[in-house]
DNA sequence: TTTCCGATGTACT
DNA sequence: GTACATCGGAAAA
């Protein structure tokens, strides 16, 4: 199959080639609607900073890798790993607009209220698809569409949307960066920008 | 409606 | 001991 990004490109235009893109999980999938990008070495606010660790140890995997990690003792986020060897850049999924696989979405997420709940924050797109670390370190080019696990598929934006960008959520650190990235005027995104 | 804060486990200082 | 790429319930307005 093609791949649904370059491999070797920058890790913010990675994120925005992956907008549009397909992530499914067996029954379940969702259009990428939002999305940041974290470095290396040179970004602080990256699991990559201070180099490899058993838990970063994925985003150092070949591109299409995904890096799953827990945060806050209960949640899982999902990552695209997309830098070339000895790179550890990824791209973290924010949110995804639900395709495929809505019933059991709401079955995995009854604290939802409404569709745009679903998968409108990275948590929740995780929850929504059932990706946990038992997933962390698989390869989402490698398996076929309809395969079981996770895959990403090639997409593209619309007729009309545009990329939006701004600073990225819930960090400390190089806040001022602009690598959070949406499609304009989506519902379904985590938040609006700032 | 918006804001605040507790839950809960792992990594790192 | 503290921070953390979050979420959702309770309180405030």
């Amino acid at each position: 199959m093609v791949a649904p990004f370059s491999p070797t490109g920058r890790v913010e235009v990675v994120a925005q080639q992956l907008l549009g893109c397909v992530l499914s999980s067996g029954a379940v999938a969702g259009r990428i609607v939002e999305v940041e990008a974290y470095g290396a070495e040179d970004d602080a606010a990256s699991h990559a900073f201070r180099g490899p660790t058993a838990r970063n140890a994925s985003m150092f995997g070949s591109p299409g890798t995904l890096y799953v990690y827990l945060i806050y003792g209960m949640h899982w986020c999902a990552n695209v790993a997309c830098g070339p060897p000895g790179e550890a850049s990824a791209v973290l999924i924010r949110a995804l607009e639900p395709v495929q696989g809505l019933d059991l979405m709401w079955s995995r997420r009854p604290k939802a209220r409404a569709e745009v709940d679903l998968c409108s924050g990275p948590g929740k797109l995780c929850a929504s698809l059932d990706i946990t670390g038992d997933h962390d370190g698989v390869s989402l080019l490698r398996s076929p569409p309809g395969s079981f696990g996770p895959t990403l598929r090639r997409g593209s934006l619309h007729g009309g949307e545009e990329i939006v960008c701004g600073p990225r959520i819930g960090i400390t650190k190089e806040v001022d960066r602009p690598w959070r990235f949406a499609i304009s005027g989506n519902r379904y995104m985590s938040r609006p920008l700032m």
